[in-house]
DNA sequence: ATGTCCCAGTCTCTGGGA
């Protein structure tokens, strides 16, 4: 089986490119970000002609959060199960809580979550503390999913997880991605048990997953390693291959500023979904007994 | 090089966000 996540950077500008990449890779499961579109102009269409069922949470403009799998998508939870706050227009009014950023779905015997965190924009600023809020929410509805969840927790993270990760540590120290608070966040995501799928068969430097589109920073391999695919144990386990596919980033028509991570999992012998039946009732539940 | 791309609205250009 083979899971994909990709930030898109508009799932309508890319249309075209992301139709030659499914065909090229395959994926069963793909998490998209940034698809900036609302949930009735999501192009299901297209997504259905290539044999996807298509999960879709956003409300335009900016951010927005999709699944797009082959197998059917059910128990679909968006924004943390809540309702999302109705827009308030203003570029100033900065609530990453009010913002499509989290859409879950249990497909082909997985728990699949697509997110895409805050910027931060700046270390200090008061999106930099919201996007500290949003991880808090995050990771306490992780800590309310159950341990044995086959989880796949991928999208745009927004953070450089250690100096490996990033272009040059000491360019980017003091700036947003890399600070101790924000990296503090993501690891209490590996506190809960998920592994970094793409560390656990790649080790080395100078691997990443966006590139500023300005000064010829792809070219010059100017990026970060800030999209992940974050699996629960009995996932690791299975998985047999991970890439960054850099081809993406590439060529016309215009890419994203992100190429898509990919992991194989080999789905061979017993059933994947062993101990998993039952689970989304638990999960429901314990969400019900957190919100109390 | 603050050098690109995408979106919404002010709508064939501009400003904001990434």
């Amino acid at each position: 089986m083979r899971i994909a996540t990709w930030n898109v950077n508009s799932l309508k500008a890319r249309l075209e490119k992301l139709v030659w990449w499914v065909e090229r890779t395959n994926p069963d499961v793909l998490l998209l970000q940034e698809t900036k579109c609302t949930d009735a102009g999501a192009p299901r269409e297209a997504l259905f002609s290539l044999g996807y069922e298509l999960a879709h949470h956003g409300s335009g403009g900016r951010n927005g959060v999709a699944i797009a799998s082959r197998t059917p998508l059910t128990a679909i939870e968006t924004n943390f199960g809540e309702p999302l706050a109705p827009r308030t227009a203003t570029a100033s009014d900065d609530d990453p809580l009010a913002e499509a950023r989290i859409v879950a779905a249990t497909t082909a015997g997985l728990r699949a979550v697509s997110v895409y965190a805050p910027n931060g924009r700046v270390v200090g600023t008061a999106p930099y503390f919201a996007k500290l809020d949003w991880y808090e929410r995050l990771s306490r509805w992780l800590e309310a999913t159950p341990k044995e969840t086959p989880l796949v927790l991928g999208g745009d993270f927004n953070v450089a997880p250690t100096d490996d990760d990033v272009w040059d540590a000491r360019a980017c120290h003091g700036g947003t991605h890399v600070s101790e608070p924000e990296r503090a966040a993501f690891r209490r995501l590996l506190a809960w048990g998920l592994v970094d799928a793409y560390r656990r068969h790649h080790p080395e430097r100078e691997r990443y997953t966006w590139w500023d589109y300005r000064a010829g920073d792809f070219h010059r391999n100017v990026g970060m390693r800030i999209d992940h695919l974050l699996v629960a144990p009995a996932v690791a386990e299975r998985s047999v291959f991970a890439e960054i596919d850099r081809e993406a980033r590439k060529g016309r028509p215009t890419p994203s500023d992100h190429a898509p991570l990919v992991v194989d999992l080999d789905t061979s012998g017993r059933p994947f979904d062993a101990g998993w039946s039952g689970a989304e009732e638990r999960i429901a539940a314990r969400r019900q007994s957190a919100r109390k």
